[in-house]
DNA sequence: AATGTTACCGAACGCTCGCTCGGTATTCAT
DNA sequence: ATGAATACCGAGCGAGCGTTCGGTAACATT
């Protein structure tokens, strides 16, 4: 684990209060030119007091993305019961998704463009979490393809599918309109519809 | 048209240098952190020698991304034959974008990830040829569509699907290892079989 | 031979950045 | 009553940033 400046108690409010105003900032500004001036400002702090709660600017932006990562996790965990079959799965991890956009949209964001912005062990402390949200959508794909390919030479390359997947969700960031996100349901029926069964006519292949 | 520093004949080498490492660094570091300095020195450039060829920083992105997603836009164009059936189109179209990605990975990935940080009319000129980019694309799955669904209530927005295609495409920058990149065929299979046919078993449905 | 244009460069200006330092008011424990 | 911990703030430092200015050598034109 990095080196934390404090340890705090989860239940503070100026914490929080400047964790979503960073989220705010960066999600609009980009890492780089949402100053720490800017950002103290916003949360009602003078730049000094922004470094009682963090380190160093990189350190805010570690545990922004520890926080919210650890929550989209973990929400889908609580959620995927193992007697759902992997088609059924693949539609809550989905749905689950773009649920978590939709209330931490800034935060998720900041998941998603920024997590190269960190270096050494912040970079590697967030990339555990990461990896694991990973590897539940990739397990889900695997046992999905089991069912239609077995061990055929053609079947397809399963971690590349689920990075397909993501790349997917991910870049719903750069075109989705903040205020226009009511089709939210819709949309992960359509996401899990296309990776499930395609758009095309299957009788033409 | 945003007002250029200078017109200059398109084939001049040490432009073209410039672009070159500007896009293997704004690629690298980002465009805030990859400083003038740096590209000077990498351009074999001073820092003020750079603006001899460009106004600003700014302009220098522009100039990059628009001449990047020119060629894009021409090369698939250049191959899009009207007598393919949509389907072929769709193929031709990643197939077309996972070649450009080989070839001008640091360009593309410029383009894709550094786009919003353009303003004004330096934004709308590129959005232009963008925008023509998603057009072609969103056509040949609307024709998709056409086929599957008619005008069924459950047919999905064409629109949304051509943004989740998109995604993938995009998203590649942010995993596929540089030197790796020899499996761009196989990939570009993958994605429109996904996308066509999908990757669970039709008849469980 | 004189003039203009092209293709640069060294130096520096003004600004913003992340960050630190010394201090202070308030609360809490002894 | 006193000392310590908590939760800050004003001011400023040094570094790096994009950009500009005045110059200049090489070449082309007249």
């Amino acid at each position: 684990m990095p080196p934390q400046h404090k340890i705090l108690p989860s239940t503070n409010e100026r914490y929080d209060e400047v964790l979503s105003v960073a989220a705010r900032l960066i999600a609009r500004d980009g890492f780089e030119k949402a100053s720490i001036r800017a950002i103290a400002e916003n949360s009602k702090l003078s730049q000094a007091g922004l470094y009682y709660y963090f380190s160093s600017k990189e350190d805010l932006l570690y545990q922004l993305q520890k926080h919210t990562f650890t929550a989209l996790r973990n929400s889908l965990a609580a959620r995927l019961d193992p007697e759902l079959s992997p088609e059924q799965r693949l539609k809550l991890l989905i749905s689950n998704h773009l649920e978590f956009f939709t209330k931490h949209m800034n935060e998720l964001r900041v998941c998603a463009f920024e997590f190269q912005k960190l270096i050494g062990k912040y970079y590697e402390d967030v990339q555990v979490i990461r990896r694991d949200y990973f590897r539940i959508a990739h397990t889900i794909i695997n046992e999905i393809l089991d069912k239609k390919w077995g061990d055929s030479l053609r079947r397809p390359d399963s971690r590349r599918l689920t990075m397909y997947l993501f790349g997917t969700l991910n870049w719903i960031h750069m075109w989705l309109d903040t205020d226009r996100a009511t089709d939210l349901d819709t949309m992960a029926e359509e996401i899990a519809d296309m990776v499930l069964y395609g758009i095309a006519r299957g009788d033409t292949k």
